[in-house]
DNA sequence: ATATTGATATATCGGCTTGGCATATTGCTA
DNA sequence: TAGCAATATGCCAAGCCGATATATCAATAT
C-alpha cells in the first residue's frame, strides 16, 4: 500500500501535520506498515499538487510552524477507490530466517544468540500487542489485526521453543556434511 | 538483509549466474527475502568491483553468454561476518490488515471480496510450504523456517475463519459511530 | 510454414523508500 | 545552566522494485 494512501487514510481520522502521522503510524499502523519522514512529507506536498489534501499553515505560538492538512472531497473519493482497489496481500521480510538459512557457516554462539535475539523480539511485539488489546473503542478492524497478531506471535514462540534445542544439536553435529 | 549479502549466500551454495541467483530467490528465499533484478546485477558488479567474487564468461554454445560468478576468499570471510553482524529481525507488512483498519470506509461487498482473498492466499501459502516440507535433504535452518511458516498460517486460517462472521456483521451495523 | 509463447540471460531507468542528518524552539530535568 | 526529549519540517545518499528493452532458442499452435 502506498504511503500516500496511508496519509489519506489518516487524514480520514482527524486533519494532522507530517508530524501527527508519522506518531499516527508508529501508534496504529505498526504492526502492519512502516512509513518515515523520507516519505509521509513529500507524499502529502504531492497529494496536495494532486488536489487531494489541503493544506492551512498555523504559526507556532510555541514550537514551529504547523503545516495541518485537511482530506478534500476528491481525497475522499480517492482513498475510497484506492482502498478498494488494494488487493488484501501479505509481505514477510525475516532476516532471522535468512540467517537460519545460512546457519551452518555460524558458529554456534552467534547462532545462539540469534536465537535469544528472536525470542526477545517475539516476546516484545506480543506483551505489546497483549497491552493494546486491552484498550476499550478499537474498531472491529484493529482488534482482528491485533488479535491476529498475537494469535501468530504465540505461535511463533511455542514452535521456536520446541525447536530451539534440535536446531543447536543438529548444528554442533551436522547430519549430511554441509557443502560449503 | 542486503541483496548483496544473500548474493554471497548464493554463490557459497554454487556458482552462478545473476539469472540462476533470481531463480534461488524465488525457489529458496522467496518466503523470507525476494529480490529483482534490478538489485540482483548491480550487486553482482559492485561485489565484483570490492573483489568479494569473480567473473568468467562462458561463451553462449546455445543462448546468451553466461557471466557466471564465483565466490572468492575475501567474499566468503565478508559473507560470515556480514551474516554475524545481521540482528535476528523481521518485518510483517500487511496490506489486509491495513484495509482492515479502513474496513469502515468499505462496501460489505468489497470487504467481503478482501476477506475471500486474503483467506486464499494463506491457503496456497500453507499449501505450497506443506509441499516443499515433505522433501527431502532440507537442512535444519530450512525445515524451521517452512515448519514456522505452516504454524503461522495454520493460526492465520484458524482466526480468520473464528472472526470472519463477527468482522462481517459488525460491518454492516456497526456498534460506534464511525466518525469519519 | 509461420506465429506465438515461454525460458534463458543481461541490463538500465524512474520513482519510491529508508535512515541519517540539519535546523529550530520549547520545556523539563539533573 | 547544561543537556535532553519532544515538536516540527525537510534534504540527501543509498538502496530497491517494477517496468522495460534486447536477444536467442525451443516448443507448441495455427
Amino acid at each position: 500500500m502506498h504511503v500516500k494512501t496511508l496519509c489519506l487514510g489518516a487524514l480520514s481520522i482527524a486533519d494532522s501535520t507530517g508530524y501527527d502521522i508519522k506518531k499516527l503510524f508508529e501508534a496504529a499502523f505498526n504492526h502492519f506498515q512502516s512509513a518515515s519522514y523520507g516519505s509521509i512529507y513529500p507524499s502529502l506536498r504531492k497529494l496536495e499538487e494532486e488536489g487531494a489534501v489541503t493544506c492551512h499553515v498555523e504559526p507556532g505560538d510555541k514550537h514551529p510552524d504547523r503545516k495541518c492538512f485537511q482530506l478534500t472531497e476528491r481525497g475522499r473519493e480517492r482513498l475510497l477507490s484506492e482502498l478498494s482497489e488494494t488487493p488484501a496481500t501479505e509481505l514477510v521480510r525475516s532476516d532471522f530466517l535468512a540467517l537460519l538459512f545460512f546457519a551452518h557457516l555460524l558458529p554456534t554462539g552467534v547462532l545462539q544468540q540469534k536465537l535469544d535475539e528472536i525470542e526477545a523480539h517475539y516476546d516484545r511485539e506480543l506483551t505489546y500487542l497483549e497491552s493494546i488489546c486491552q484498550e476499550t473503542g478499537l474498531s472491529a478492524g484493529m482488534r482482528f489485526g491485533i488479535e491476529q497478531g498475537i494469535a501468530v506471535y504465540k505461535a511463533k514462540l511455542q514452535h521456536l521453543r520446541k525447536h530451539r534445542e534440535e536446531l543447536l544439536i543438529t548444528h554442533t553435529a551436522p547430519a549430511g556434511q554441509t557443502q560449503v
